[in-house]
DNA sequence: TTGTACGCGTTATCAC
DNA sequence: GTGATAACGCGTACAA
């Protein structure tokens, strides 16, 4: 049934020793005996086992990436699409492979606060592990101590808060008022910045900066919860904040609410950007030159972010020398034609 | 270092056959040798060596699941990313769990058309397979063999031809056809169809179909090349067709290209739908009411097609009876406001 | 250069 | 109910 390395030791009239020297090439062998086992191995379909090669080595060539299903899919937001893609396009090119370890919502409470991934490190099932999203809530102390006891391999992609791992990230609270201070620039000083539930506690630091602006400046934020109709939100607050005159630009959390809101804008008849301003946050390059105006966007390197958290790991578990442990992505701003410039104040 | 089953057997003061015993509950023990081993297990933070077990029980856990990077990425694909996010949905509430297996493009010139999943089958790292794509090209006859030979599962997503796998596959043809009917009975003749340059011979069968049509329809089908820049393709043909008089509708092969239409339509100031009707496919349920107007769609449910093939592929895996080897999955037509009914011909 | 024999951590099959 | 012990397929020290 299954072919294994006695099978072509026979075939080729070998040991089963000579066949393994010439699969991982840690000896040498005569050329006579190495043509006959590749004809060997090459008609039998052989492929050595990765259970029994695994049980040696204690190495299983995969490597997890671990991530929350909350009130949205992991598939539903562009930033973790984007890490994926940036993940698996490293991990491709080298020979290791991806499993992709997904958390239901609301885990803490059910399996008493113990996350999905431990039994696969416990197991020896992954060599590394990839974390994306709220460390705290994804790490309970206990774990995360046996983690390092291993000293298991780990890159967590976010701004490491307590922890020493490996990591990769951009600065979400900065990036928020870079946003803000470019639209400050161009004269607009009310604002609706919309941003999605889960960056609750990063708003609360922005407002807390922008609270100490001297300048007259009025940012609203606003949260977005998911599974709400958000251009019925959006469409409220157009009708409310910009008919009535005050808001001369909004922030927008990703390419997908922005292209909402440009909807709106249409239907409102709210020119984009004569009467209403619009930035956005996106994850994709370019992807916002695509609608009409194109939108002054922060991009926010999602792929990249990826990629070097694979690289990461992979230097790691090669034991190459990591001068960094950390790395910071800076997003950058790209004006298009979505701001305007403020010349005067708004009368309405 | 690594604790095994021996440590926990010496912890627990019985021999190993008793820790196997209660850990696969595969016989009875003594209710006294079960707490003290479960004891042992907790102090111990013993879990099962994966690699250990998967030699003796030959099978992994894990299922592959193989795409290909063409001159999309699998991650730039509305439709690919929905089938992943239906398939880890169900495997996640089993407890198998996946390994996306990507292979780069022009693969076949480079391995001699040896798909990068026959690694993962012959060295037993996954016990299934799920593959989405151009089925002829993913699978060489010689690697249709063996799969065969040792009666692997395979799902395949996709319209079966040759092949005999289990599969789940939505009409692409039928669909097609279906938009186009939908837009003739609403009094629409003249047409654009946008299609992505991987469905072309899909869209030559759809020609060879509307071709008979004698009411003096003219569909004009135009193939989208990635990374090309849609958006400037889409204002040429505007210009050209609709400004010019003789276009009342237009399809899109997908959310973001209908967004990037509707941008192009309101730079252009063609009213959508009163002078030009919009319909788009779309993999998203919902998503297009979010656009202004809201799009006519064609929702293709590519989430459910990809729970589908993982519950198929689990039914297989346990034994169960199959009673129906392909599942067909019906897009829906969903009429919103981007669709105008034609009462008079349009007169330039 | 080549082959033998043992260990890796499980499960399963025996005797007891 | 329990405990030895033989597979499972591979890597490798050691002997030849």
């Amino acid at each position: 049934m299954s072919v294994s390395i006695y099978d072509v030791a026979a075939e080729a009239g070998v040991s089963i020793a000579t066949v393994s020297r010439i699969l991982n090439k840690s000896a040498a062998v005569s050329p006579k005996k190495v043509a006959a086992v590749q004809a060997a191995m090459e008609k039998l379909h052989f492929e050595p086992n990765q259970f029994a090669r695994g049980l040696v080595n204690k190495q299983a060539n995969m490597i997890g990436v671990y991530m929350l299903d909350g009130d949205v899919s992991v598939f539903d937001s562009t930033y973790s699409i984007e890490l994926l893609k940036g993940i698996q396009r490293v991990l491709t090119y080298q020979d290791k492979c991806m499993t992709l370890i997904v958390e239901r919502p609301g885990f803490y409470k059910r399996a008493g606060g113990i996350p999905a991934y431990r039994e696969y490190v416990r197991s020896k099932r992954i060599d590394g592990l990839i974390l994306n999203g709220p460390l705290r809530a994804m790490m309970p102390p206990e774990v995360e101590r046996e983690l390092r006891e291993m000293d298991f391999p780990v890159v967590y992609i976010g701004r490491q808060e307590e922890s020493e791992f490996l990591n990769v990230y951009a600065h979400y609270v900065e990036y928020c008022l870079e946003i803000l201070e470019h639209l400050r620039a161009k004269g607009h000083t009310n604002i609706i910045y919309y941003a999605i539930s889960m960056h609750e506690n990063y708003i609360r630091q922005v407002k807390s900066v922008t609270d100490t602006w001297q300048d007259g400046s009025r940012i609203c934020f606003r949260l977005l919860h998911t599974g709400e109709m958000s251009r019925e939100q959006y469409k409220k607050d157009l009708q409310k904040y910009v008919c009535g005159g005050e808001i001369t630009a909004v922030c927008m959390p990703d390419y997908d609410q922005a292209v909402t809101m440009l909807g709106v804008c249409n239907e409102l008849h709210i020119p984009v950007p004569d009467r209403l301003s619009m930035v956005a946050v996106t994850h994709r390059m370019d992807e916002a030159k695509q609608t009409y105006p194109p939108l002054s966007t922060l991009y926010v390197p999602a792929v990249d972010m990826g990629a070097s958290a694979a690289e990461l790991l992979l230097h790691r578990l090669n034991g190459d020398d990591i001068p960094e442990t950390g790395i910071e992505y800076k997003p950058r701003y790209t004006e298009r034609e979505s701001v305007k410039e403020m010349t005067a104040p708004m009368t309405p």
